[in-house]
DNA sequence: AAGACGATCGTT
DNA sequence: ACGATCGTCTTT
């Protein structure tokens, strides 16, 4: 018996550029409970529901694109649908969703994963359980599995994002794409059962007063609380 | 050419 | 509270 083809077996809608054509911070609320997917070049999938957002755009000090278009920024400056990614303090990248029409800068930075597919294998000292306990190095307990992807440093370590992946559009069958709320999560959305909290952004010197960091109530994976 | 700084994270 | 670490942007 040979083994089947990889088929996509997860049925959610995928975000098209057209839905992330309006401003950031109405993507940035709208993305928690999306799904944001890494595939692979040898095809492998990794998966986490989005639980903490932040918005950035023209005109906000704290916007990457604030004051002119550079090569590091341009993409920014373009259509939505957009990947954009960067490194930050010389070490992690960060990855964000271009939004709004072209000729407006904007973007929505992804902070934190509630993983719901886990990578075949870590990077260094990390090492999943189970599995046949996979090549033993140090297990990771249940509590610490759901913050592997708890900031944007993070996420973008486990699904093995870099700058390799920056101005690349988000498609299905691309390294990244993202995929809509499930009927089960909207609709606990809509009883009242998840809530969002809306915040000021964190990890910045300028622009602090804008309220545009968003996040799922009582999930272990946002990276703060507060800043 | 040189310097300042950063949408972070893990340790002290 | 602090340091690691380096690409990017600003200033000389």
């Amino acid at each position: 018996m040979t083994k089947p083809p990889v088929i996509n077996t997860i049925f959610n809608e995928i975000v098209d550029a057209t839905w992330l054509s309006r401003p950031s911070p109405t993507i940035a609320l709208e993305l928690l409970g999306c799904t944001l997917v890494r595939q692979l070049p040898n095809g492998e999938q990794i998966r986490g529901m989005i639980v903490e957002t932040e918005a950035y755009m023209a005109g906000d000090p704290a916007c990457h694109a604030y004051s002119k278009p550079t090569p590091r920024n341009a993409v920014m400056f373009g259509p939505a649908g957009m990947s954009y990614v960067y490194l930050i303090y010389g070490m992690y990248h960060c990855f964000n969703v271009v939004t709004d029409v072209e000729g407006v800068a904007s973007a929505v930075l992804i902070r934190a994963l509630e993983l719901s597919v886990f990578p075949d294998s870590l990077p260094q000292n990390l090492s999943l359980g189970s599995k046949s306990d996979r090549h033993i190095k140090k297990p990771l307990k249940k509590d610490q599995l759901a913050r592997l992807a708890a900031g944007p440093g993070k996420l973008c370590r486990v699904l093995q994002i870099d700058r390799t992946l920056t101005d690349l559009p988000l498609h299905f069958n691309q390294p990244l794409w993202l995929e809509h709320r499930t009927p089960t999560f909207q609709q606990a959305v809509n009883s009242g059962k998840i809530e969002f909290v809306q915040t000021t952004r964190i990890g910045i010197t300028k622009g602090t007063d804008l309220p545009w960091r968003w996040y799922i109530a009582d999930c272990p994976a946002v990276s703060r609380l507060s800043f």
